[in-house]
DNA sequence: TATTGTTATACTCTATAACTATA
DNA sequence: TATAGTTATAGAGTATAACAATA
């Protein structure tokens, strides 16, 4: 330890001191300064991470998707006769952490496993009638209830240069 | 299984006749259309965060420090004579889980718990002369290379008006 | 009775090695 | 031998309940 106990003491009986801020009152429990935090884009983009998914997960809970199962529906109705790797690579999710979710949304009926005639090795990935009809549904509670808040906070304008921007930095950073 | 053996097997022998695009070279191994993902925000987002922290890790590797531990270093240092509870609050830990990330902090001697004389319950959280000897490299690092290649890649107004509508997102939404 | 730090615990994500069946 | 799907497993991160010390 680099810090005698007598400074410790004396930071907890003065704490005010030791800040750059004039002290004011004497009230201990005023709100925290974040300070260099709130220039950290990385601090900013990953509670907003946080918040965009809790809202996404909210809009859609009638349905119980995650937004990484939503990702999934939405890739296999764009990639019919794709198989597991495939769809798993583009989405970053490692192919055996793949396996219990695919095993998750079968046993829903949302999608189902076919063995591939041409390389009996690989599993075809098929939206069921049932996966398309619930993806459809979850596409309109995302739009109107997910992306409309968004709109609503940002505007149009800056939700566009926003997603233009995350873009950017997934694909290019 | 709504979807039938015949059906499955149509489409895995000629996948293109299912999709939009006009069947142009019979190769199969095109890249995967993400469609609707690309317009979703919390998708571009959560890629986003993932290369920034990585970038993050890569830029201050040599002190060996995650973006949550910067974090409670820069806190500590602008908010001396608080207690666990106070700073785990301020950047969404929870309690529980704040001990084991102070217990690593502490036996590298980068921080220390204090037990605070007025409320003999709660531990004062100090930064160690070498906690603020590292977080001060920490911040040159970071500054110099990793916010700095953020820069590059978007230009400073970019970069501005980026944080301002994360740090908008992760308040107001 | 309420709060601080703590333990125990569990659940999700993520990551790696190795197996099987096919190629 | 190489690849697709799978299993097992381990490590983070996150969440809740409950306990001891203190208020």
């Amino acid at each position: 330890m680099t810090v005698s106990k007598t400074a410790a003491a004396d930071a907890v009986k003065s704490s005010r001191a030791a800040r750059k801020e004039p002290a004011e009152a004497s009230a201990p429990d005023t709100a925290l300064q974040l300070g260099e935090l709130s220039e950290l884009l990385g601090y900013s983009l990953k509670r907003a991470q946080l918040r965009i998914f809790e809202d996404f997960l909210r809009c859609v809970a009638p349905l119980q998707l995650t937004p990484a199962q939503f990702s999934v529906l939405l890739l296999l109705d764009r990639n019919p006769g794709r198989n597991q790797t495939e769809i798993a690579n583009t989405l970053g999710i490692l192919r055996p952490n793949f396996v219990a979710m695919l095993d998750g949304l079968e046993s829903r009926d949302l999608c189902t496993r076919v063995r591939s005639t041409n390389d009996r090795r690989s599993h075809i990935l098929m939206l069921t009638d049932k996966g398309r009809a619930v993806l459809a549904r979850a596409k309109k509670l995302v739009a109107t209830k997910h992306e409309a808040r968004l709109n609503e906070v940002l505007g149009p304008a800056n939700r566009a240069a926003l997603l233009d921007m995350l873009s950017k930095l997934a694909r290019e950073f």
